[in-house]
DNA sequence: CGGATTCTTTGACTAGGGTCAAAGAAATAT
DNA sequence: ATATTTCTTTGACCCTAGTCAAAGAATCCG
């Protein structure tokens, strides 16, 4: 937890309020042009056929409430509901062409909406508008995304390490056995730490840190979810990681990577790592880092 | 009007939907956490004793809708509501201290949710971020703001003459008297042209085209609200200006400036303008500029 | 096979947010 | 002094958004 400056939260309350008004009101407002916003909502989620329970599940409605507006939606000739071929529990939802072109036309408003606006605006301005977004968005993110300690056998821990196998497969020429990955007993308790990076609920990078031998830990599969990187979260877990590291009195931190992961290189040797002789025979690896912690 | 390309439309919308949802969404939610939206934005609004029809007003509410929820703060205690004195027919709310407190906690949680917000990133993270809201925020401004053509003597034109008046007396060593201004018949109709500029329907801005002599056109009296500046606003009035020349078959503009506004020199110069020797003699001016329209 | 679970539908109900019109009280205009 | 306008209150509504619980149908699990 960094300090916060009373400036920077005013900043933020102030463009917040400044926004909502000035834009998310007109935006609910083109929405709900000549329907609730509750099932424009549902219009724009229903992509190529949905099961109610998914969209249950992802917009958090409650069921009774949900099977009206489809029915709603359904009597308007928007979507056509049927019986789900493998389970006839389920209902499917999917779009009528009549739905498709309503969508469209919902889009196409918004759009004209945001162009509007825009228009007032010199092609330089534009940019630097696009820009700022995209700097405060980015920042937001990082901003909502919390670092935490978990299980090595956590289910979300499996799940990182397997999303992180199958990324560098693609990305090593000689592709990845996931029988280099740590095993759940090296990272969990007093054997090492394993963190999980989450955005809204979901894991999208982590980190693990095992004891390679008294005083020294070694770092391994520092991975970000590709939606998420170019935030600024590796550090993140790097910091984590280390932090842990410190904590548990290991005086060097070592670790090592692979010749196509350049940026990742590129990091360990803005955060203070220095390239160091092979200390392990990894498969994969050909470049080893170590970083004396203070 | 400027061309739009869908890129910015693409990210503007972007950024909207990922901000209303994340930010906006929680905001909201803190507002009314004890108590229904409308009433805990009603509660916000009134500041040091409103009257009921400048909230109706300001809010666009129903006048019934207010008057209830109004009544329901009172019998919350939160506010005190008073005949106008000089107005019975009149209702001013004024805030109990009571409700002065509520309100202060209101405030506090919203910061606490900034706050905590912004703990996740670094000093020069947080930096960043404010900075690119304030960019943000200045374009957005800008682009809701728009230039229009209206009749010398119309009442936002002599509002905004006399606020410019109020102005340069004030930063002016030796004053300035009224009668400098122009003349309504001098910038309407045939004889020239006056612009405002509006945000939200209220004037910040405006700028004034007189016929100096055959193919000479004059501008006079550029200004820019205080709560405007910084935007860009001037260029726009400006360009406004040098337009409506153009289109009157204007072949040089000229224009005088005061020594103390370098700001004001330094655009002129920025925007084509090169000094001359005095073409008039104002009283108020030191500087003369002229610009030949392509 | 039988019981538990999952998924959806339906009915009943609530609160918030808001509109509309009538009417009374004051103030303003003529 | 009268008519008109302004401001507020009140009663009667409406819709959206949502919750809760019961029940039926299908599937899953042991």
């Amino acid at each position: 937890m960094e300090p916060v400056s009373t400036d920077h939260v005013a900043a933020l309350r102030h463009f917040n309020r400044y926004f909502t008004r000035r834009i998310g009101a007109l935006d609910d407002h083109y929405l709900g042009q000549d329907r609730p916003l509750g099932e424009a909502r549902l219009l724009f989620e229903i992509g190529d056929g949905v099961s109610l329970r998914a969209l249950r599940a992802r917009l958090g409605l409650d069921a009774g409430y949900l099977s009206r507006m489809a029915k709603a939606l359904e009597t308007q000739g928007m979507v056509r509901i049927t019986v789900h071929p493998d389970d006839n529990r389920l209902r499917m939802v999917e779009l009528t062409p009549a739905g498709r072109i309503e969508l469209k036309e919902q889009n196409r408003r918004a759009n004209a909406l945001a162009a509007g606006l825009l228009a007032e605006l010199d092609p330089r301005q534009q940019e630097q508008l696009t820009e700022a977004m995209a700097t405060a968005q980015r920042l937001l993110r990082l901003a909502g995304i919390t670092v935490e300690l978990v299980d090595g056998a956590a289910p979300e821990a499996r799940a990182c390490l397997d999303a992180y196998a199958a990324d560098i497969d693609a990305r090593f020429p000689e592709g990845f056995d996931k029988s280099d990955l740590v095993r759940p007993e090296e990272v969990s308790g007093d054997a090492g730490a394993f963190f999980v990076a989450y955005e809204e609920g979901r894991p999208v990078g982590c980190g693990a840190l095992r004891r390679l031998k008294p005083g020294v830990g070694e770092i391994r599969h520092v991975w970000v979810h590709p939606a998420a990187r170019r935030l600024g979260l590796a550090r993140r877990l790097l910091a984590a990681l280390e932090g842990e590291a410190a904590a548990r009195g290991f005086d060097v931190i070592r670790l090592d990577t692979h010749a196509t992961l350049t940026e990742a290189q590129a990091m360990y040797r803005a955060s203070g790592y220095t390239e160091i002789p092979a200390y392990v025979d990894h498969v994969y690896a050909d470049h080893w880092f170590e970083k004396r912690l203070p």
